[in-house]
DNA sequence: GTGCTTGCAAACGTTTTGCAGACTC
DNA sequence: GAGTCTGCAAAACGTTTGCAAGCAC
């Protein structure tokens, strides 16, 4: 698979805390109490991460900060091409920094999920496109099936 | 997590109308006007709907049945293997008949869903199994990505 | 008659929105 | 001071559930 074209902007590599401050600031936003802790939040454990669960990690330090809130950094923080999120079954969406691209194999039964590199996506990506003319970008939604120990 | 007891049951094929009222009725359920109905409307467009589009369709020529039964007899459709559900992007999930496996390509852009044969997936899912022990099933979530149109 | 199925209403979990006040720049 | 961001409350959305009445067998 080719460079991970995602919607608008040209996908900048991921960042320090304190560049994306920069790039809240360099688009005309505030730099706020909750950004700023939902980044450090975020950049502390790096993984897949519902909003309720970063409303949690969050509020471990500012109780104030309210769910909303997080919802809509999350939203701005995706714009901006920092967070990405992704499906990974039922359930609420899990938001992550957008640290190299890859894709999710989840376990339909215990729910578990694995990280693949999208090189794994080559050929699928080639005959997509080849055959149905169609560009993969398989990073937004994952692939069920079942993982070795639920089998 | 949500427990999916569904699965396990090998797929049987798909089947007509009546098969399936057999089907029904083999395992102690009833075959109420309702359900009738809403098999009548699947068989008689077999594409993709959402809840709420098979509810319109029913209510079209019983407008007295509820959305509730529409979900209630969708699960139980699912679990006799007639139907399987998928998520094509955001809201809601999409039904259809199980006629021959396949996996949805949807335009992150436009919403068009392209439906690709699991051969496609061969690759993939060999390397998927030999590298991450995983055994992939992609029916159920859609592969994102960008049409031809799109681009 | 038994017990599966229905309509209804109400609740659910996740996400979005309108608003007045608080804050950053 | 202008304009962004926040907390709160409330609603929107898709989906599930408890219940009493209704229907298939």
């Amino acid at each position: 698979m080719t460079k991970s074209s995602r919607a608008a902007a040209a996908a900048p590599a991921p960042r320090s805390l304190d560049e994306v401050l920069d790039l809240i600031r360099d688009r005309g936003g505030r730099v706020t109490a909750s950004r700023r802790l939902l980044l450090e939040v975020l950049f502390a454990s790096p993984g897949h991460h519902s909003v309720e669960e970063l409303a949690k990690l969050v509020q471990a330090v500012e109780p104030e900060v309210h769910l909303s809130t997080i919802y809509r950094n999350v939203e701005e923080l995706e714009r901006l091409g920092v967070l990405e999120h992704s499906h990974l079954g039922h359930g609420p969406a899990t938001y992550h920094l957008t640290t190299g691209a890859h894709t999710h194999f989840v376990c339909e039964e215990c729910g578990t999920s694995i990280e693949a590199p999208d090189a794994l996506f080559e050929h699928l990506a080639a005959q997509a496109l080849e055959r149905y003319d169609f560009a993969i970008n398989p990073h937004h939604f994952a692939i069920v099936g079942r993982c070795a120990s639920c089998r």
